[in-house]
DNA sequence: AATTTAAGTCAATATAGTTGACCTATTAAT
DNA sequence: ATTAATAGGTCAACTATATTGACTTAAATT
C-alpha cells in the first residue's frame, strides 16, 4: 500500500501535467504566457477582486505580477476600477475581449475534464489515470504499479 | 455547467499546490529542491532506467537535468551501473540513502493523500476540494462554486 | 500626527528550465 | 570499413517565473 501511495504520486504528476499543457499549448498561439491565463482566469472568475486578495489568492508576491498585469490592462484585456469606499484600492474586471479570450482557452481544459468523466467517470483514481495516461511518459510508469 | 467545470480549473490548481507544497517544505529542510525529489522519486520508483529514460519520462532536455544529477550522484544519493550489453548506456539506482531519504521525503505526501482519502472518499470532487482547501487562498474561491 | 495599508516600481537574485554547440565513446547501418 | 546515429557529458547564452529588499505615493486608520 505504501506502493500504491507512490503511484498516485506519478498519477498527480502527470494528470496535472496533461491538464496544465492543454492550455498552455493554446495560449502560446494567442501570444500569451501561462501566468496571464493564471490572472485572466481568476479575475473573470471573480469580477472586482482587489489586487491584493487576487495575489493573497495565488500566493504570488505584488513584483512578480506586477508585469502581467500590466500587460494585460495595456491590452485592454482587464480594467481597473478605483474603489468608492477606500480609494487607495483597486478592483479588477475584465474586458468583454478578456472575457471571451479567457472563455476561450479555458475551452480545451474543459473539455478535457469533461471527457475525462464521461470516459473514467468520476473516481479519483480512475480520472487521475485517464489524464496520466495522455503523457508519453507515463507508458513507462505503469508497469510498476 | 461551465461554472462548475471551471470550479475544477482551480481545485485542480490549488489541490495540486496542496499536495507539492507538503513535500517541497519537508525538501528544503533537507537541503534538496523539488528536483532533486523528483530526480530521486522516479530512480527509486524504476531502479536501473537509464539516463534518457528517465528524461523522456519526465519530459525535460539532457541539460535541465544535468546539474541535478550530478549532484545526487556526489551525495552518493544514486549510483550510475554500466550497461552490460550496451556500453554507451548508464542505469540509475538509488543507493541505500537515497532510498532511505526519497521514503522519508514521500511520507508527508503519502499521509497527506492517505488522510484526504479517507476523509474525504475517492470522489475526483470531494477528494480534490478536500486538497484545495488546505490552502488559504482558496478560501476566496469557494463562493463563486 | 504617526502608523499602516494598497499599489507601483526598481534592482538583484534564484530556479528551473530552454536551445545550440561541441566533445567522447559506442553501436548500428550501408 | 566507413558513416550514421545514439548515449552521455559539459559549456554558454537565454527565457520565464518567481523571490526579497528598498523606496515612493496616496489614502485610511489609530
Amino acid at each position: 500500500m505504501d506502493n500504491k501511495n507512490n503511484y498516485d504520486h506519478m498519477l498527480f504528476y502527470f494528470a496535472y501535467k496533461t491538464f496544465i499543457n492543454t492550455a498552455d499549448d493554446i495560449i502560446k498561439n494567442h501570444g500569451m504566457n501561462r501566468q496571464h491565463h493564471r490572472f485572466l482566469f481568476f479575475i473573470d472568475q471573480m469580477p472586482g477582486i482587489t489586487i491584493k486578495d487576487l495575489l493573497d489568492t495565488l500566493e504570488i508576491s505584488k513584483q512578480a505580477s506586477h508585469a502581467s498585469l500590466k500587460k494585460l490592462k495595456e491590452k485592454k484585456l482587464i480594467r481597473y476600477v478605483d474603489s468608492d469606499n477606500d480609494r487607495r484600492v483597486k478592483h479588477l474586471y475584465p474586458t468583454e475581449e478578456g472575457s471571451a479570450l479567457v472563455h476561450k482557452l479555458n475551452q480545451a481544459q474543459n473539455e478535457l475534464l469533461q471527457q475525462t468523466f464521461e470516459e473514467a467517470g468520476t473516481e479519483w483514481h480512475d480520472f487521475m489515470e485517464h489524464l496520466a495516461s495522455m503523457k508519453s511518459g507515463f507508458k513507462n510508469v505503469k508497469s510498476i504499479k
